[in-house]
DNA sequence: CTCTTTTTGTGGTATTTGCAACGGACATTT
DNA sequence: AAATGTCCGTTGCAAATACCACAAAAAGAG
């Protein structure tokens, strides 16, 4: 895949906003990226392994799984093709990764050398001195800065949720992040997805909402809710 | 409080590793950083209103809080002194703020213009000139980064365990991703807290705990764990 | 349209968890 | 030594939830 293939995919995304094709290409060199072609079930990470580099799926979807002592495998989240992974690990450093990513399907990824942003001025002088960097990394350092916290913000929503002790909680929680200040909304999960995002059975699921309708709390039809 | 006074309470936070007292007077100036006092429950940032500063408790604890709309109030988190919050809305930009920030105690709180370090160098021309950036500020955005990063693992762990169904399931989670690989380990909660971060009740957690103890899957006194 | 597949709601039952109250172990204070 | 307070395990019970199986409804395919 050319270059400019390859930034038609990634442009869309908030980490390369306000980056022109031809800063993108500077950077392809400068950030040391390549792409890697996984053929489905391959390991893209193995658990153990430093995470040196932030992935970028061009096509395809992955999956992070973790595994216990006693070799049972569980899928920890599954990230689509235009998403970005890694990027915590990369940063963070120190830690060690102990989830393996597997391809889901046949997939390429975009490697990118994060690191090299900090350091890609190599020059560092003593204090006051200034050193120089390109106005383009700087503008990815804003954007990773911007998808990091917003990634944050999301997880925490999701922790707050998970935080809840009752069904109901979580559902009255979720749709109050979601609905924003509508009063009707139509959700963007199917009962199943909704249930595995909440981390409950889905029948207790179904039962709980037929509940609150039955209480006038809610009123729904399918996917379409109205908080009432 | 002078700034060196300031420099001896936050230097041995994350963010400002490898800053040193003259650097972070410059910084101090160049950031617009202030410090500000409240008192007892006053409050520090009303919902609503948008996060443009990154704030760093110098002394005392605060709380983050939501209100539903009935008025009822839940502490999202507490954040004690020498610790860093508001930087994820910060950097997330548009996100409105939906917590109200309030003092527990009587505290100091460092404010600091974080944005200001992505656009300190205001000479910013086309491509492919460059800017610069004092070496110090560099230093900063990658400690942030990796502040970020760290907190974004942290988070993820506890999703992880909180994701889990069962409260056995969720104290296996916590105990593996703390022990790391070691057999024996204490666990820094007693039991109260571990019950409120597993997010279950607290007689529900020994009973399982002891119930775990029977089975010979585990083997604790007080706080001290043993995996079998 | 009909047939098939997927999604959703329901009912019954087993299990898990929460709740409230209490007593023992331990540490601290008086 | 007695009194107090905190933490932990224990108990009985009520409530919530998961699990399983199935029917009704909706969506898709031909």
């Amino acid at each position: 895949m050319s270059v400019l293939h390859i930034y038609e995919k990634v442009k869309k995304h908030p980490l390369f906003e306000d980056i022109l094709p031809n800063e993108f290409a500077e950077m392809y060199d400068c950030l040391s990226m390549y792409t890697a072609i996984y053929s489905k079930n391959e390991v893209i990470l193995l658990a153990g392994e430093l995470m040196k580099l932030v992935g970028f799926v061009l096509s395809g979807n992955i999956k992070i799984t973790r595994e216990d002592e006693y070799g049972k495998t569980t899928i920890v989240s599954e990230i689509s093709a235009l998403r970005l992974f890694g990027e915590a690990h990369a940063y963070a450093g120190v830690q060690q990764n102990t989830a393996t990513i597997v391809a889901s399907d046949d997939c390429e990824i975009l490697w990118i050398n994060y690191a090299k942003i900090l350091t890609c001025a190599p020059d560092i002088c003593p204090f006051p001195t200034k050193i120089e960097i390109c106005t383009f990394h700087m503008q990815l350092l804003k954007n990773m800065l911007r998808v990091m916290a917003t990634k944050n913000l999301l997880i925490n929503q999701k922790n707050e949720i998970l935080s809840k002790r009752s069904i109901r909680e979580k559902i009255l929680c979720f749709f109050n992040t979601y609905r924003g200040s509508e009063k009707k909304f139509v959700a963007p999960f199917n009962r199943e997805e909704m249930a595995d995002y909440l981390c409950v059975d889905r029948s207790a699921l179904s039962k709980e909402l037929v509940k609150m309708r039955n209480e006038r709390i809610i009123n729904f039809k399918l996917k379409e809710f109205e908080i009432l």
